[in-house]
DNA sequence: GGCATTGCGATAGTATTACTATCGTTTCAC
DNA sequence: GTGAAACGATAGTAATACTATCGCAATGCC
């Protein structure tokens, strides 16, 4: 059964996430595959490993000698959406030399629409981006934030701000909080599509094209509040 | 025990929070106030209603005679944060006629620091801000969304919003996104805030002056996001 | 004073969950 | 053919959210 030359994508994670790293087996593979469409259908709370091992014919022991625990297996996938985004972002702004235009192109890659990509064949990324927008905030809204932090789990984000941060401290150096802005950028596209499928009055972002709405939005956002003057 | 004429505050919250309304009673009182204290201490997850019956001497039977279930309790407490908001916002704008000024004012009340409130005697009202900005969203991120706005839950939340969306059409009234806007500057205070305790390096918001930093950062962009103009 | 109601403590119990421990079998590289 | 790794199978633990039932004591009503 096991297919060791597979394509199991070529993003690589760092070991912290997982005990045994799960796109090197069948098993761990369609661990990750359905653990994004279960997340997505039922939601994060009533998602059990249990249910998952059903799933795919196997059972809560061999889920867990994968992943520690259920909260390392989300943190396995945030963390796998902020490293290919990275990826996507270096892809979208490479050999673009105008600040602004990076700094634009950043923008839509951070808040725009999220295409299936073939970089990793047992990820559905649009389904991943909708599992980011609902449950992200879950994995540092935890009281081992501090401790997992320390274990360099969310290097990723960071690293993805401070990259976006860059960008706009070339347009604007004399900008005070790029970083916070970015992060800001981040949060509110997924909450602004959150809201505008599922409370819409707390948005004015259009629920027939979220994409485009929120890239608007916080697009014009940056771009006059990072501009000098008074 | 029981003294029906004890100060307990003059908030109202929907009924639909409550199976029965814990501030008519010292053993509710104590519930809502202690359930705020723990959540803070320990986080909403490790928070158990059992802990809780403990902690205040009674049971868990009696605890669940008030709020039907654990989330409904985090709700209430959302709910009460939210109308006391409202409240705050009123009393800070009230008789400013300058547009500008009440949307300064008004920003300056959503994002700024919180003092313990004599408004309700079993409500340290410092604390439930912790509460709140560590806790809330996992009101709305959750698979019961749609049911719980429905039975109108998030009233408080919306109309939060809209009433300062009101003040940002005044100030700018050719602006497509004020709702948008609104949801934005409360979420991100919330996040920015938590950001610069726990993962400092997704924010430059000053973590020994929380308060100030991000009213700052907020009201910076929010005036220059709304004004006319490229 | 009688009486129903309400509020609450006490106890017990259910279903589910996250997670662990152990053992045996298959598979596969060498 | 042997050793090791991967996996399935089974069982079990502690904790949790929540329910059900009973009985007592204070309260309010007449």
């Amino acid at each position: 059964m096991t297919s060791p030359q597979a394509d199991r994508g070529i993003l690589q994670l760092d070991p912290k996430f997982h005990l045994k790293d799960p796109m090197t087996s069948d098993l761990g593979s369609a661990i990750v595959e359905h653990s994004i469409l279960m997340i997505d259908e039922m939601g994060y709370e009533a998602f059990t490993i249990r249910k998952l091992a059903e799933r795919i014919g196997t059972t809560e022991a061999s889920v867990y000698r994968y992943f520690k625990n259920k909260h390392r297996m989300l943190l396995y996938l945030i963390g796998w959406y902020w490293a290919w985004t990275e990826y996507r972002l270096v892809l979208a702004t490479v050999n673009v030399v105008d600040p602004r235009e990076r700094l634009r192109l950043a923008l839509r890659e951070l808040t725009g629409a999220i295409e299936d990509d073939v970089l990793s064949p047992h990820i559905d990324e649009a389904v991943l981006y909708r599992v980011v927008v609902a449950e992200s905030s879950k994995v540092y809204l935890h009281r081992d934030v501090t401790d997992e932090n320390r274990e360099g789990l969310f290097l990723g984000y960071k690293r993805l701000c401070a990259s976006v941060a860059d960008v706009i401290r070339e347009v604007s150096p004399t900008y005070v909080y790029p970083v916070a802005l970015v992060s800001t950028v981040v949060e509110i596209s997924h909450l602004q599509r959150y809201f505008s499928e599922h409370l819409p009055r707390l948005t004015d972002v259009d629920r027939a094209r979220p994409d485009g709405s929120t890239t608007e939005f916080l697009t014009e956002m940056v771009f006059k509040t990072i501009a000098p003057g008074a």
